[in-house]
DNA sequence: ATATATTTTTAGATTAGTCTAAAATTTTGT
DNA sequence: ACAAAATTTTAGACTAATCTAAAAATATAT
């Protein structure tokens, strides 16, 4: 809510654009809930994740879920796990779009690098303007994608579907495309810097070691080298389609 | 306090970028009380003054000023209105510095118009990384006012001193240069657009009617126009220097 | 099948920020 | 100078989001 007087005004939680109020912790827990289901391939998503992804205890989270499934955002049996509702998933998705939407003006428009943006972003992502969004998403020229790989849900709250294989699931010497990433550690993301691995770059698998399971790999059809097999398990690759 | 785990992070209000946690709520007050100081020439601002803009009531705000006192953030006796210490005023100014500096974002960057921008920047000026700040104050090109001609901070929290005069305090046929506005309602805004009447435009006053106390103006050397005597009180200019 | 372990929910508290109503203090007007 | 009015503070209560500890439900393992 929002009320100008004179000079000022004051912002008092619990925003709206226009309809229902959200808070911020709301929305927090429907953008997990919406990711976690997406990595379980639509399964439930538990009561102990959630607690672990919110840093808080399972004993909050099962209040949440109370309180989410009386506002219709989930569907909720009790000792079951939840899913989101279509209502819980609109709003997760405006959230992921905002969050991806800003990652993408940090990296493009501010040169921040792909490590340092998550934790702005997820403050970025709560707020509360159709009209800014929209606005942005043009300045950015409607990115598809965000710079970790993600693809960016659209204003309609429409998601698009990907495909990508870990790289450790592709043959060997199969050229595929760096499409990107499934940690999103600032620990991970140096990593690929101080390799060279960057989203659009050319690999091709020329062998996995015997010794320790490694990757030996080509890239960009020039430089070879090794990357650990945690490593080949998080980078999100595409068949070369050229 | 920011926390990631594999793909997710989940933000918790009463943020940090390093040090003292100071919350949303905080930063407002701490941003009204300076913005009520200046405007008052540093006389104490009231509890009413602050249940006023802050849109709450007077027994709240006296909770938070004990709270801000405990804090160090202002000088409170009670029944004796408060001031800020230099703590609390560096916290306002940081504040203030983001919403001006985003406020600049929202025209300059995104094209929006200077009476859609305060509530958005609002929010935005809660967000918190001074690395963001930095990088957002170097994209703008270190702008020294923002979309209503009010001045923005520096980084180390030093805010320039303007010297700005009422329109209605200025002599007949004086050549001044328009360089603010003390009212920044949208609908204030929209119609000083409305009559052309922006900032850097050049403003002299021809006449002050007998009828209605309002202001026959020259804008730019050109255009006569009459504007109320509220509207001559809420502009802000300079004597031109040329 | 049943005891044990794990997970989830409930019960009861706590904190921040707000409220209304009542008490205390300051200001104003004669 | 003092009564009345206005302002400010205090007292007590509420809500959202969290916590710990205990109870209930589900899963697991012999
Ligand atoms: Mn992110
Ligand atoms: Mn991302
Ligand atoms: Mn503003
Ligand atoms: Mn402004």
């Amino acid at each position: 809510m929002l009320l100008a007087i004179g000079y000022f005004s004051y912002y008092r939680l619990s925003t709206v654009d226009n309809q229902l109020i959200t808070s911020f912790t709301e929305e927090n827990y429907l953008k997990i809930i919406y990711l976690l289901t997406e990595r379980h391939n639509g399964n439930e998503v538990s009561t102990n994740q959630l607690a672990e992804h919110t840093q808080t205890k399972a004993a909050s989270v099962s209040d949440m879920l109370r309180k989410l499934a009386e506002k219709n955002y989930i569907n909720y049996r009790k000792y079951q796990g939840v899913t989101l509702t279509e209502a819980g998933e609109q709003i997760a998705l405006g959230v992921i779009r905002k969050h991806r939407l800003w990652e993408v003006f940090l990296v493009e428009k501010l040169g921040f690098g792909w490590d340092e943006i998550h934790d702005i972003a997820e403050q970025l992502e709560h707020i509360d303007s159709k009209e800014l969004t929209k606005r942005l998403d043009d300045f950015l020229e409607n990115p598809k994608f965000d710079p970790h790989g993600d693809p960016i849900p659209d204003a309609k709250g429409k998601m698009p579907s990907v495909s990508y294989q870990k790289l450790s699931e592709i043959p060997l010497n199969q050229s595929v495309v760096m499409m990107g990433v499934s940690v999103h550690s600032p620990a991970f993301l140096q990593h690929l810097d101080k390799q060279q691995i960057t989203l659009g770059c050319d690999l091709k698998v020329l062998e996995i070691s015997d010794f320790d399971k490694s990757y030996g790999l080509l890239l960009n059809n020039k430089i070879r080298l090794f990357v650990s097999n945690e490593v080949a398990r998080n980078l999100l690759v595409q068949v070369s389609n050229a």
